[in-house]
DNA sequence: GTTTTCACG
DNA sequence: ACGTACGTGAAAACC
């Protein structure tokens, strides 16, 4: 578990720099000003997704008794009391924020900064302050960091220990010291009389706190001394005012300090505040399915319960399963579960054995079952020599397609739903997703390709990919050796050893000690990228000596070294990630085999590692597919016929671009045609392309305005994907799975840029997807019919590796050919190209 | 845990 | 003026 981030909000500072931040008048729909309530929660929405943070409260001053005012009487006696139109805009704050299920804290006689310093202070997670009050310096600590308010309240400057040193030359305590000795009029904290900022900076910088001065200061002289001595008392008391305290007598709730929920009623409060742009930037959720649901659980403990719960799911419709490992859930009701617990002695009468041999024949029989991750499911039930038929809903599978969302694990979904028993939680879902499925029409798209494909990537995980451990070994002794001499010669070159991963010491050879010229800037320093490397190449020869270090490495210790744990039994078993990523595209891990080194030459050698199980293995792969898509969706005629003639579409697209015939297109021309074509799916940007070919942005957006009057359906087609995200909020493939797209809604120009450039390539990138999945399952179910024993063991997202038996080679090539061309019907051609050879280097 | 870098389509 | 190509995963350093 990370560490928690709560975000602590200063609401009367923030509210009142709001309204003075924001001189016009905001009218809601019943007349009322509330300018300040609209920047109020513009800020905090923008802290909100700047900084993710897991709880958020918000603290406000109450009136009443003032301790502070026993100190001093005359404390914050300047305040005369906030303007009339401010004061009225303090309960539709917490209207509003009520509304957002924000926990609101405010206790009699204390005031906000108090609040948040005892919740600053107790909580043991990371703390963030926003506030305008430079007071709250002062809590400054490791956990803690406080956002100020700059230019009113658009923007916040986040102020650390680091910061706080640098910027203020002080320390947290050091605030508290500060604000003794100077005062502060807007509190009517008196100071010293007659020592201002200057001053007291020199003071503190001298003795570090008043203590230390009032010790010494005889030591000063003149007038200076004079008012210290007199202005002594009031320095103290001063000190007193200006402390923060963390201890204050306030009842808050942590786990209720949930971030905001935007329902119907949150939703009802803005548009009657006419908070228009804030409300269609929002994505609302309805208020119906957060109901919590009670769910009775029975715990199974006997053999002949357990032959009951058997009997009652072969006698239902469909029947939810869940195994996390340890414990069984079964249920056939949204209202209740059960519970079995195999025990591992054999006292007890449900041992493991006995429940795997009462449940097995059920989860091997043709009743439909509800499941969440069937292909997680059936690996762990094959320990048990089970093999599980007939999912019906797979409700993992389910939820990725009606809602992408990134729900981590059976837990947060079932919770998403109110549910907190996972059997009874699965079953409902069961129904229920169908039912959304139906509306949303996506059955098709789920009963014949996502809930098929999942027992083929079952099947090709099991069947793994065979490493020659032998080769591997020698691969690893000569790359280590290989990474020995270079980092010699390296250290040599620097004149001194480092850490050549490191790139924050790697950033100090270069630029500091070889004093070579910095690009771009990271987070901290200077990027020490490849693309900056390879302008630095020239200029000294550490550089190419760095650039052969990270392809060595990154080679020995992701790919043969990394690779090692991994093999069982002289095989590796990947896992493909069927509800990852966004497009609809599939995901590889353990060991991720969809990046396996190709674009060069060293690196291609890592391809001799895995070999053929069965002999040689065949490998497909659609050409150019997403280029195809576009022109098919699109209906753009040029390049349309580019693609029926065969012709090479770099080419064509370079001899269009410049106007010249493609015999006259050069090596260049083409490569520059190339990234424009790749810009095009990406969601061009005349920045992207600029970078990627090296050119100047004027050029490359000169080259996009060409490209798009050359093929002017490809722009409309493209304009259109936006406009539809737009409009709807999302984005489709051609079989209907959809991409929510919210970053359109941004204020932001460069998440709104990003919404844009993803609305483009979406339907492209999971258009291609669903194409790939529809063409696995018709070639496994074609090698079927043929009776072939060979297997797809790979998919590379355009491209499927079969291991292939040597007589059935020739077959499977035609096979995988013709069902991957003829996957679905477009008005462009789909075409493929396989290989053959014993490793993944020769396919 | 997050950032940086680099491998792939 | 902003600060970027789309989609991924792994390793190491950093904090």
């Amino acid at each position: 578990m990370s560490k928690q981030k709560l975000l602590l909000i200063d609401g009367n500072s923030i509210l009142n720099r709001a309204y003075f931040a924001l001189q016009r008048t905001l009218t809601d729909s019943s007349g009322r000003n509330v300018n300040a309530v609209y920047g109020f929660t513009n800020i905090l929405l923008k802290v909100l997704a700047d900084l993710s943070p897991d709880k958020l409260i918000v603290a406000f001053d109450e009136r009443g008794h003032n301790f502070r005012k026993d100190i001093y009487p005359d404390y914050k006696a300047n305040r005369h009391g906030m303007p009339d139109d401010l004061a009225a805009q303090m309960p539709i704050l917490h209207e509003l924020l009520s509304a957002m299920h924000v926990q609101i804290v405010e206790a009699p006689g204390v005031e906000a900064d108090d609040i948040i310093g005892t919740i600053s202070h107790s909580f043991d997670g990371d703390s963030y302050i926003v506030s305008g009050d430079r007071d709250m310096l002062q809590l400054v600590s490791d956990k803690t960091t406080v956002l100020l308010t700059i230019k009113g309240v658009t923007e916040v400057e986040a102020v650390d220990l680091d910061t706080l040193k640098s910027h203020y030359n002080l320390t947290p305590s050091q605030v508290i010291e500060y604000k003794a000795l100077r005062g502060d009029t807007s509190d009517n904290i008196p100071g010293v009389k007659g020592v201002g900022e200057k001053t007291a900076m020199i003071l503190l910088d001298k003795y570090g706190d008043i203590d230390t001065l009032f010790a010494h200061v005889e030591e000063e002289k003149g007038a200076l001394r004079d008012k210290l001595v007199e202005g002594r008392e009031m320095a103290y008391v001063s000190r007193q005012l200006a402390t923060i305290v963390t201890n204050a007598d306030i009842s808050y709730d942590l786990n209720s300090a949930n971030l905001p929920i935007y329902d119907t009623e949150a939703k009802r409060i803005m548009e009657q505040l006419q908070f228009r742009t804030i409300v269609s930037r929002l994505n609302f959720v309805s208020n119906e399915s957060v109901s919590s649901v009670t769910v009775e659980t029975v715990h199974v403990t006997t053999l002949a319960q357990l032959k009951d719960v058997v009997a009652g799911c072969r006698d239902t419709d469909y029947f939810a399963f869940h195994f996390d490992g340890v414990n069984i859930f079964i249920s056939v009701s949204e209202a209740a579960q059960y519970m079995v617990i195999p025990s591992d002695s054999f006292l007890d009468e449900l041992t493991g054995d006995v429940v795997w041999e009462e449940l097995k024949p059920l989860l091997q029989s043709d009743v439909p079952k509800a499941v969440y991750d069937g292909k997680s499911l059936r690996h762990l039930l094959s320990q048990h020599d089970i093999q599980l038929n007939a999912v019906r809903y797979d409700v993992c599978l389910m939820q990725y397609l009606v809602e992408y969302r990134a729900y981590k694990d059976v837990s947060s979904l079932a919770a998403a739903f109110g549910y907190e028993a996972l059997g009874a939680a699965i079953f409902a879902l069961g129904s229920q997703l169908n039912r959304q499925l139906e509306q949303q029409g996506l059955k098709k798209l789920y009963y014949d390709v996502e809930l098929p494909l999942s027992d083929l990537l079952y099947r090709m995980e099991t069947e793994g990919v065979k490493v020659d451990v032998e080769l591997l070994d020698k691969m690893s002794a000569e790359l280590h050796a290989q990474l020995d001499e270079v980092t010699d010669e390296i250290y040599k070159l620097a004149g001194e050893t480092f850490n050549i991963n490191s790139p924050k010491q790697l950033q100090k050879i270069l630029f500091d000690k070889l004093g070579l010229p910095h690009g771009k800037k990271n987070q901290r320093g200077y990027s020490t990228g490849n693309d900056v490397l390879d302008k630095l190449v020239d200029l000294h020869p550490i550089v190419a000596k760095i650039l052969s270090y990270r392809q060595t490495s990154k080679l020995l210790f992701t790919y043969v070294d990394g690779l090692r744990p991994l093999i069982k039994n002289g095989l590796v078993h990947t896992t493909f990630n069927q509800t990852l990523t966004s497009t609809g595209r599939l995901s590889s891990s353990d060991p991720n085999l969809q990046n396996i080194p190709v674009r060069n030459e060293m690196g291609k050698e890592i391809r001799r590692l895995f070999v053929s199980k069965y002999g040689t293995f065949v490998g497909a792969d659609y050409s150019q597919i997403e280029l195809r898509l576009i022109a098919a969706f699109s209906k753009d005629e040029n390049l349309l016929d580019c693609f029926r003639k065969g012709e090479d579409i770099h080419l064509r697209v370079a001899s269009e671009l410049l106007g010249i015939p493609p015999e006259m297109v050069n090596h260049d021309m083409r490569r520059m045609a190339k990234a424009v074509n790749f810009g095009i799916i990406y969601g061009i940007s005349d920045f992207g392309l600029s970078q990627n070919v090296h050119l100047s942005v004027r050029k490359a957006h000169e080259y996009i305005d060409l490209y798009f009057k050359r093929f002017p359906a490809i722009k409309t087609y493209l304009d259109d994907c936006v406009e539809q995200a737009k409009k709807n909020g999302y984005v489709t493939t051609l079989t209907g799975r959809s991409r929510q797209i919210p970053e359109l809604k941004s204020g932001n120009y460069n998440v709104r840029s990003f919404g844009e450039r993803a609305a483009m390539n979406m339907p492209l990138q999971g258009s291609a997807a669903d194409i790939m999945k529809i063409a696995m399952l018709k070639v496994d179910e074609a090698m079927k019919q043929a009776n072939l024993k060979s297997k797809i063991v790979l998919q590379i997202h355009d491209e499927l590796i079969v291991d292939c038996y040597p007589e059935e080679a020739e077959t499977v090539k035609q096979i995988v050919k013709e069902q991957m061309e003829t996957a679905v019907r477009l008005a462009c051609p789909l075409t493929v190209e396989t290989e053959e050879g014993t490793t993944l280097y020769d396919a």
